[in-house]
DNA sequence: TTTGAAAATGAGAATAATTCCTATTGACAA
DNA sequence: TTGTCAATAGGAATTATTCTCATTTTCAAA
């Protein structure tokens, strides 16, 4: 499928980028990503068709950092390490979240599970390496 | 310094609500709450302060519902229930995090881990069971 | 008690992310 | 080609949060 045509919408372009990049991008990095190839493409349709994604559970919301909302095309459930000095968002595929703790949840709480977010915070490894040259 | 002298009064008001109550408030729910009891306290000031206390490690942030930043004054970790009806977030003592994980993130990473949270987002007990009723 | 300095605050302006609105455009079928 | 309906651009509006600065509060020294 070629996706650099201007034949396809640009809601596939969106959904597209998030299926293929392991950025967890902003509604902005979309943007910014998409502009060179869509130039008249309005933050507003990014903005709309992560909406509407979402709701689809076609992607994913990963949280906020830093006050702006971060995407994933996976959906598949996984662990999240945010970078609190770059921002950055990588997959953690290795680690699991064991399965018993969702029926635990569910029993102890009575209530429905739709979801389950692990996330580790910190400084990832490129930070760490930079900060330990300039000391 | 002694931060139980009348000077910090409502500094004060802010983080011992935070401690007191389970309700992981908002900055807005925290000025609801104290207004009555602090009638010329302003919004800006529970924000202000509520940013201080979260540098200085008093407080935590359990992350963003709905686009609006929820705060939790106990600083031991423990996993969270949002419910993605009401907006009401629990804690959820019983369950705990393995502590291999920590050590095999750090491990597989290279990175530095500051804090690691665990959210399931669903239904809660009450919001299924009014819905149950109006079904 | 008075006074000065430093910290805390109130009020509202400013900012930034996100959503909303409306006229326009694009795709597709008749 | 034309009609229709969804998708979009562009910018205004909204909302949570931060910033600014004049004022108030507190504490301690005189």
């Amino acid at each position: 499928m070629d996706t650099t045509t201007k034949q396809f919408r640009k809601r596939n372009a969106i959904l597209a980028y998030l299926r293929q990049t392991k950025d967890h991008p902003s509604a902005e990095m979309v943007f910014t990503h998409l502009k060179p190839e869509y130039p008249d493409l309005s933050l507003g349709t990014v903005y709309r068709n992560l909406s509407m994604f979402k709701n689809k559970g076609e992607i994913v919301s990963v949280g906020t950092v830093n006050g702006v909302e971060r995407f994933d095309g996976n959906t598949t459930p996984h662990v999240h390490f945010v970078c609190t000095n770059c921002e950055a968002i990588a997959d953690l595929p290795q680690i699991a979240v064991p399965e018993a703790l969702n029926q635990q949840v569910t029993r102890e709480t009575g209530g429905m599970i739709d979801a389950c977010q692990l996330t580790f915070v910190g400084v990832c490894n490129e930070c760490v390496n930079k900060k330990n040259q300039t000391a």
